[in-house]
DNA sequence: CTGAAAGCGCTAACAC
DNA sequence: GTGTTAGCGCTTTCAG
């Protein structure tokens, strides 16, 4: 079966040189096209010698099934698709992974894009994506242009919005909630002590809620203000380093607590920490957002808010599982979270 | 254009309403539904007006085009599939940002998924990414099962395999030589008068190739042996930090330099030397590889092996598009990698 | 257990 | 410019 290396068809021409269908397997195996799709798709309604006839055609041919064509026919894709704000953030691949694999068990995958944090992008790839008919829809966040909504609605499918909460999802909702999380963490601080506080937050309408909820209660409880430090959606590390130095440099703190809204950022002031000689947490202390892998090994190792992100796309498959299955689920499901008292807070 | 609920068709039951077609649209603008067709696919070939009265309806109808139908009827999908390791690692998911970027200024989509080490597990993954008809496939590294080959050759796309070098191709190939970044290092180090080594590798086959690489030179160079540490195949900062606390503890290594398969992996090494009041570079000195982000932040800076993803993931896509046009281009593409010096080595 | 017929919703010729 | 006719490669339904 040898492709012409560097030869292919011009652009107007289809791609895929023809390929070997259903029918030639059939023939092959001296069966109609019929039997051969009940041979793969339900062995047993297929006699044992015929379906081993057809097996031998397939290997023969090196038939691929078209998958194109039977979720046309079929009206059911095995497809779903999955936007998130960025695929290079772990905080949502790591999401993404265990729905994909849940997915996968029940023979469905994932169709991944990137929407960056425009609503708009996002209503564009909407589009794109369930122009491919997906059997259901997983979106990050709970904020969706009106026309986003009323696709999603017409498209007539299970919608999760994950990774975040609200009373009135689109269909359903797996997530929780983002100023709640900063609210704690910021109970945690004041119960440990602390009697000053700054922020730094990436620069995205749920880092910024997360950042609010601690700055909130914190001003609510101490009559103190939240000097803070807000830089672009995705964090990084130098942005971490970068948001102690502004904190130390221009603001003067001293001491006292800094949230930062995620992992990454608190990394980052732990390394600007060290490098500036500051001890953590007797000078400054630091509590971060995600518990991703790292954070358990930083030096000091972080306090920080986890979110299960497994179980966050465990439970959003599982109601897209239920839904497929009928079955009446509750909209909406609020996974909570919890403080990860380490050491450097 | 509300929908139940909590009231989905049961799993037998297809899961999409019954979606709006361009022969309702047709009917509405008083049209026939290749005319929707054409207004869609090539609007300067139908008058304006009709075009108007055709966008109207779709308005109205909240009519999205099923791109499966197009594909079948078109034997052209506009879905290129991409097969890596590790969905949540940055170093290929900023490679298939890039790419992905790259193929959608020309309409295409990408459809990603995570094959993990086990080339059975990619043959797998392969096969069901080719039913759904990409127009090109492409491929992290060059070890594929002989099936994985067949199945590739007989789907007449364009097949490119990623982040690694090979002389034969199964049919395009962009990447680097892995043992060469290793050597490279090594020489480094040798030139900055290191005299004594260690490694700290991922157990990936590409990771150990590297990892060869460097200590094969080094041998070479010095005749002096270099102890490692092996982990699993996604590496770790916690690995990292066990690698070289085991190096110290149970090899004995006092000082020397360490390569590390990864930024990661090296900035625990950094974590580590920190926690233990190592200094780095004086007692230990610490080479990365992939200069991912945080590499040119950690304290010390990272000295670190660049190669450049987001160039690879362009390439890649450079190449596909070439072939669409039907342009003869080179197979393999060697993108190199360079050295970048900074604190830590 | 197997087959024939009728689409799924679209694009690709080919007419006019 | 617009419509007609055939499929694309499957699944579904109905026969037998």
């Amino acid at each position: 079966m040898p492709v012409a290396r560097n030869a292919p068809p011009p652009s107007e021409a289809p791609p895929g040189q023809r390929a070997v269908t259903m029918e030639t397997v059939g023939r092959l195996a001296g069966v109609s096209q019929v039997t051969v799709s009940r041979a793969l798709n339900d062995p047993k309604k297929v006699s044992p010698e015929t379906l081993r006839k057809i097996q031998e055609a397939i290997a023969v041919t090196g038939y691929v099934p078209n998958a194109l064509a039977g979720a046309l026919a079929s009206r059911r894709s095995k497809l779903v698709a999955a936007l998130v704000p960025s695929l290079t953030n772990v905080v949502y691949s790591s999401m993404i992974k265990s729905l994909s694999d849940t997915m996968r068990d029940g023979h469905y995958q994932i169709m991944l894009s990137e929407t960056g944090t425009d609503p708009a992008q996002e209503e564009e790839l909407i589009a794109t994506h369930l122009s491919r008919r997906p059997d259901a829809i997983v979106l990050t966040g709970i904020h969706h242009t009106a026309n986003a909504r009323r696709m999603l609605l017409g498209a007539g499918i299970p919608v999760v919005e994950l990774w975040d909460i609200t009373d009135s999802p689109i269909d359903l909702c797996v997530g929780f909630s983002h100023s709640e999380t900063g609210r704690a963490a910021a109970r945690y601080a004041l119960d440990r002590g602390y009697d000053a506080a700054a922020a730094i937050s990436a620069g995205d309408e749920r880092a910024l809620r997360r950042m609010s909820g601690f700055a909130d209660l914190w001003t609510e409880r101490t009559g103190q203000s939240v000097p803070s430090e807000v830089f672009a959606p995705s964090s990084t590390l130098a942005d971490g380093r970068t948001g102690l130095a502004r904190l130390v440099d221009t603001h003067g703190l001293r001491r006292g607590v800094i949230h930062c809204s995620s992992d990454v950022l608190a990394h980052g002031v732990l390394t600007e920490a060290a490098a500036r000689g500051l001890r953590v947490p007797e000078d400054i202390a630091v509590i971060g957002f995600g518990d991703q892998d790292m954070a358990a090994h930083t030096y000091p190792a972080l306090t920080t808010v986890r979110v299960d992100r497994s179980e966050l796309g465990l439970q959003a498959a599982k109601a897209i599982l239920a839904r497929f299955e009928g079955k009446d689920i509750p909209p909406v499901t609020d996974l909570s979270f919890s403080i990860i008292a380490r050491d450097s807070a």
